[in-house]
DNA sequence: TACTTTTGCTATTATTTTAATAGTAAAAAT
DNA sequence: ATTTTTACTATTAAAATAATAGCAAAAGTA
């Protein structure tokens, strides 16, 4: 598990944490798709194996990115949700897609993203509203 | 070299390119601190390895992040220099940037960062209103 | 109640990527 | 003419990731 940090940068120490191949994906996959459980992220089109999505997560939580609970009708699944931390990097992953979107067709073939064409501002305030309220109805079921 | 997409999202997508342990930094020195060279690449205080950093090079230059070229005045130095392209992903430096100095504290000794405490945009702006001016000023040495 | 399936992992080994370091050729400086 | 600098490449070691199998507990089904 990763622990050190290669310098006080703040944009290298961010990249410690999240820069990785796969962190993105997951925190992306939960905010903007709402998944919440090991199967649900394994399920993704970029195939994480077991043993990745395993450690990622367990490092996630070590930096408070997400907590790891399970609901009080279900003790077999665990439900992974986004800290308000984590949410706050909504701005990011929006961005990302918005700069994929618009730059990478020539190298490969982007999928649409519905809604990508709003103004930034609003995307980013949508997203994190969605995802808020979902975990609402969440934490009424617990 | 990498070459492949693991899938049409544009977020994995673009991680696929600048997504690794590397290749943002290289960015940040060259947008942030107006390095231009290998050696002063090299420099820097993450001590990215040589054969790291010449791949990652020609993979930002093979997706037209970057430029190389050589001054007039010397057939030695090689001049990388960021395109548009990669100038828009500003913002998403400077976010990384904002979201490290706020949340990482806590784990590690952050740098304080000259100007960070302004308003997002008003950053953003300047940081590629400088990249901008000093490319001109490298044109005209050529 | 017994059997099957699902979920959330861990374990293992293979493959790929990264790290560390040495070395080299050409240009520039002395 | 010799030394130093720059921009790398080459090599080997170490670490991370990928692929796959397997397993225990919970849940669903007959």
């Amino acid at each position: 598990m990763k622990s050190n940090f290669r310098s006080g940068c703040p944009i290298a120490s961010t990249l410690d944490i999240i820069g990785d191949k796969w962190s993105l994906l997951i925190l992306r996959d939960m905010l903007l798709h709402h998944k919440m459980t090991f199967k649900e992220f394994s399920s993704s089109d970029e195939q994480i194996a077991p043993s990745i999505l395993s450690s990622r997560l367990k490092l996630l939580t070590s930096y408070n990115l997400i907590t790891k609970q399970k609901q009080a009708n279900n003790k077999k699944e665990n439900i992974y949700l986004l800290t308000e931390k984590a949410i706050e990097l909504s701005s990011i992953l929006v961005d990302i897609s918005i700069w994929g979107d618009k730059h990478l067709r020539k190298f490969n073939q982007i999928n649409d993203i519905e809604g990508l064409d709003l103004e930034r501002s609003l995307i980013i305030s949508t997203v994190k509203k969605r995802y808020n309220s979902m975990i609402q109805d969440i934490k009424i079921i617990k």
